[in-house]
DNA sequence: ACCTGAACACCGTTCAAGT
DNA sequence: ACCTGAACACCGTTCAAGT
């Protein structure tokens, strides 16, 4: 059977899961799909672009937020996209590296930004908030990320998959998001 | 003479400058500096340790902010931050990565703190927040400067320098600063 | 104490040639 | 159209041996 670009962006994702992005050289993932390093070349130009593929597919389960108040969709969309990069390993800095590459199909800065025109900002400023409030959900992200791999050495007995979320974790990350919102908030008032 | 620590920083720092981070390798360094490759591990253990270096020496600039309001220290504080980063190459990946690899001996987050603290925020509070403006700050700088890196190819004749500011890159900068300063503004009256 | 030379075990990418 | 084999031009890191 032939190799498909769905199967690389697969295989990738499994490397990444259980070896880390460190671990995920053209090389070796080649060999995981039983093929020589060239063939990867075929259906993706570079390293690159394979990356932003993987980011687009670790982004697959956001959308659009429910009907709701504009605070609380902006809510359920960072807390969505925060859960979809801690699924899997080192996704923080992936999709991190893929959106200053402008190489991802990614909508969540629409989404983000449509929430917050609803709120009653104008386009102008939703955007610019929009991206700002990304900046924001990566950068938590990667560190919360890049902690729970330096706490694996310390292997800690507690739930069944290695990628929970810290419930500290969640606190520092929801104290930071009503911070943003709250400032957007005011400036609405103004 | 010998190599100092310092003399290997500021070497790293002059080819970031010219070439990037892309090319900024063990060896490459060592032929800069008329030294073996081996050298460089005499001084330091190993990359991850020299770019943390790196880090500290591009966040050197930053100091204590003026005497004055709070919000206006945050400001003060941000915008020397980037700043410090824009001076430099690639500057705001090399020094996120040293944050979140906690590598990093700078005192920004406490600089941070110290001025929410003024304001009337709790210790805890003005930690979680101080992080959270940290997230920001270079999240936005390293898309401004990786931005700056995709439009050299496009060679444009402006300043002597090809680390500019752009202006609208400053302006969507301070939106996003005083965004979160309403947010803590905010939390202050609450 | 500080550095060299040479090696080890890798990388991403290209490209003629095969099917 | 899709892939292999083999090469090119590199990496970071280690370590005996030198001074």
């Amino acid at each position: 059977v032939q190799l498909t670009k769905r199967d690389v962006v697969g295989a990738a994702i499994a490397i990444l899961d259980e070896y880390g992005l460190g671990d995920l050289t053209m090389r070796r993932l080649a060999t995981s799909l039983n093929v020589a390093a060239g063939a990867l070349y075929w259906h993706f130009p570079n390293k690159q672009a394979l990356l932003a593929a993987v980011a687009d597919r670790i982004l697959e389960p956001v959308s659009a937020p429910s009907e709701g108040a504009w605070d609380e969709q902006l809510t359920e969309i960072a807390t969505t996209v925060r859960d979809a990069l801690l699924a899997h390993r080192d996704a923080a800095e992936i999709v991190s590296a893929a959106f200053a590459s402008r190489m991802t199909t990614s909508t969540v800065v629409a989404l983000f930004t449509r929430s917050l025109r609803a709120g009653g900002i104008s386009e102008h400023d939703a955007e610019l908030a929009a991206t700002s409030l990304l900046y924001y959900v990566l950068g938590h992200t990667i560190d919360e990320q890049s902690r729970i791999q330096m706490d694996s050495s310390g292997a800690l007995a507690d739930s069944a998959s290695p990628l929970f979320e810290s419930p500290t974790a969640t606190d520092r990350f929801t104290f930071g998001l009503s911070l943003f919102i709250a400032g957007a908030r005011a400036m609405i008032k103004a």
